[in-house]
DNA sequence: TGGACGCCCATGAATTCCCATGGCATCCCT
DNA sequence: AGGGATGCCATGGGAATTCATGGGCGTCCA
């Protein structure tokens, strides 16, 4: 079915840790988890990378072996692998989605990216990414204005989809 | 079959958000959308976008994936590609038309448009819109009359098609 | 021995599914 | 031409299911 995340939503982490995914989500996690079968609970793995990084990305078992394949074709000893390792094998935790459609996200987690009631979902392509709300208010959002600011009042972003990118 | 929406219309919304949309409408997104069958539901993609929006944007699925193939091409990291992401994947929201030809809008996205009991939709391209007749009618509309106003009395838009767009 | 974590159950609200109606237009038969 | 019969269209209602969320209880282990 559907490989990519779509949609956004904000949901309440309770004094566990536990916090609903948006259930559009899920239905994508169970797509692409090769051993995923009716009624069972989907697996992902969640990198959580750097100290620099506030926010948690979601990888579905078939975006992950993608990611760990392209790793293994990369030259033994090479930094770049290593570099790689570290963050998609070191700094990540692989979990499951439980039958009432919930994360569990271990202390060690929720405070590195200092979240506490409320998380915030968001797809962005084959991965989703969770959020401390406020964070992603105040950086991301920021960071969108500041870069609209730059442009055209009557700017509309999807230029940049018939535009060949320059780089 | 048809590639492009064409015409308008409006329908009625019901308490439970639903609306039947143009008759029309249902032909193209069947028609462009590679899994549909005969009988079955044809989906789409509602991009609802920022809060400076304040209509609905319906994509077939082909013409969502060729947006997503776009974006694909773009430099990961880059902030187009960012913005683009957060647009066509987080503000968006992904569904079908009923067997008895009617969309569910969730109360998140009538809230957003501020619809309430009845719903405009307007053919634009390889899209179509969905507004709230009073916002189509003052901001579109007015929109439209203001521009015209700047052009000659006899003035001919089809000049435009055979003309280079300026940028 | 007290968290941290896994598992089971519970509930209100939202959403989906299934069935129903009246209105129009079209087609077809006599 | 008259007059159904047919079929799609717009809309409504209620039942059934899924969602998001909360609580309790064992257990493993540091």
């Amino acid at each position: 079915m559907s490989r990519r995340f779509r949609g956004e939503g904000q949901h309440k982490v309770d004094t566990k840790g536990r916090v609903s995914i948006p259930a559009s989500f899920r239905r994508v996690l169970e797509a692409n988890d090769p051993n995923w079968q009716n009624g069972g609970a989907p697996e992902l793995v969640i990198v959580y990378g750097d100290s620099r990084r506030n926010y948690l990305e979601c990888y579905t078992m078939g975006a992950i072996e993608e990611v760990d394949n392209k790793i293994d074709a990369l030259p033994r000893g090479s930094m770049e692998r290593k570099m790689l390792q570290r963050l998609f094998h070191g700094q990540s935790f692989p979990t499951s989605v439980d039958e009432t459609g919930r994360l569990v996200l271990p202390a060690k987690l929720r405070n590195k990216i200092d979240l506490d009631a409320e998380a915030f979902f968001i797809a962005a392509g084959d991965t989703f990414q969770i959020w401390k709300p406020e964070t992603y208010e105040t950086e991301e959002k920021a960071r969108e204005e500041e870069w609209l600011d730059d442009l055209p009042e009557d700017f509309d972003p999807l230029i940049f989809l018939d535009r060949k990118p320059e780089s």
